[in-house]
DNA sequence: TATAAAAGTTAGGTTAATCTAACAAAAATT
DNA sequence: AATTTTTGTTAGATTAACCTAACTTTTATA
């Protein structure tokens, strides 16, 4: 079992190890100032995780987190999502309000209320920000988002992101029946203007170069990468 | 802002003052036996409550909740209610798993979330067991709990709980147009065999005796008391 | 390479929430 | 009324999660 306080060290120590990249290694300053705390708790901390087997540390070494780590961290980004995706398509919150609430309802551990929220939410594989939702194994699907506007005729995509949240971009996206994990084809593109006819749903729709310049795809047959061995998206 | 801990006591002496009805005081063992603890460690915590002024005690005295403390527990209870409403309607638990998991949800403490979960639930006055939801000012409904076997010819009640929880009695329910917080009215009494013909949503069905002595139903216009200041329900 | 700066650690302290063991007060019973 | 039982309190510990202040190691740079 693990505390709120465990879990947000895990969590945080997933994003920074994305980011640093190279080795996935973090400091003890990078992980105190990520999670507004002093150093010297973060180093108290070290400890315990250490004594858990959730990360790999020696002292004056670099933090790396271990398979056992990163599942239980995965778990919690996966909740994070989902109530990130049931805060924004149910109780219809905005983009900007829906991280704060799911920081607190990731803390809720019980698996069958995760996967019957997965269940009820349809499962999703996108959160409302575009970012992939780790399936029930911990396994994420690797993808390459870009913009519609650079899709070609015959592909057929999924959309997982906006780039601004706006009301009125959110109202004419929903008019044309598009939405956060809609599936679509791109059918035409007019040489004139780079307009676009899509199918989605079985309904084709035309949608202006710069509307699609404003929605990201991906492909829609990525592969699945368990444990997480890779970047959790935005990888090109 | 109280701690999950602390939030549990108001809950714990809202129930225990309820149940010693005469005068809602409560005494160290009695809430200790409740909340699993040992009575040293509840009465450290009296000393907290005492300080924030959500409970008046004087040493060796019984403990009495203050009205703001009868005020931040009411929106427990509230919170508890609703998330157990959403994991019964919404993610298909049944009432055996439903208390357990909105133990954990109810310490969530984010007063949109909650206004939204309300909305989404359609206002729902009564939890899957039957009891009511404070409102959103902390208002609870006085009502009286009777079987539908006891109704009259003419009347129009909620239903707001069933004796059992068996698949077989949920199903047969649900056939019927009927569930918790739906309204019906008795249209016809048979004298033979005391079945009813009742009106659920513009429909008209017959139900045994026996299925109406296990249906719980309140009058449908009872008065809404604020601050509680009568029993929680099952008042007579 | 010596030294200054940055990064990391330790020691010692605090608060919330728990415990055990011993004690004190109140209530019940003989 | 005296005594026993129940109820409630205190003192002293523990653990998780935090802090400050002082110290040490590593890294960068003059």
């Amino acid at each position: 079992m693990l505390s709120a306080t465990e879990e947000n060290y895990l969590k945080a120590l997933i994003k920074i190890s994305e980011k640093n990249s190279v080795d996935g290694k973090v400091g003890t300053n990078e992980l105190a100032l990520d999670l507004g705390v002093k150093p010297a708790t973060v180093n108290d901390m070290l400890k315990r995780l250490k004594d858990k087997k959730l990360i790999d540390y020696e002292k004056y070494g670099k933090i790396k987190i271990t398979k056992s780590g990163k599942k239980s961290g995965i778990e919690i980004i996966r909740r994070h999502r989902l109530w990130e995706t049931f805060l924004f398509d149910k109780l219809k919150f905005t983009w900007d309000e829906i991280h704060e609430i799911a920081e607190l309802l990731e803390h809720v551990n019980n698996p069958k209320l995760i996967e019957r929220l997965d269940e009820f939410l349809n499962y999703p594989q996108f959160d409302p920000h575009g970012d992939v939702i780790p399936n029930s194994k911990g396994e994420i699907k690797i993808h390459f988002k870009k913009t519609l506007s650079s899709a070609k005729v015959g592909q057929v995509v999924r959309m997982v992101a906006m780039k601004e949240n706006s009301d009125v971009l959110l109202k004419h996206l929903f008019e044309l029946g598009l939405g956060i994990n809609k599936t679509l084809k791109v059918v035409k593109i007019q040489p004139f203007d780079l307009s676009m006819n899509i199918l989605v749903e079985k309904k084709t729709t035309t949608i202006s170069n710069k509307l699609a310049e404003n929605i990201f795809v991906v492909c829609n047959d990525c592969k699945v990468i368990g444990e997480c061995n890779k970047k959790l998206c935005d990888l090109e």
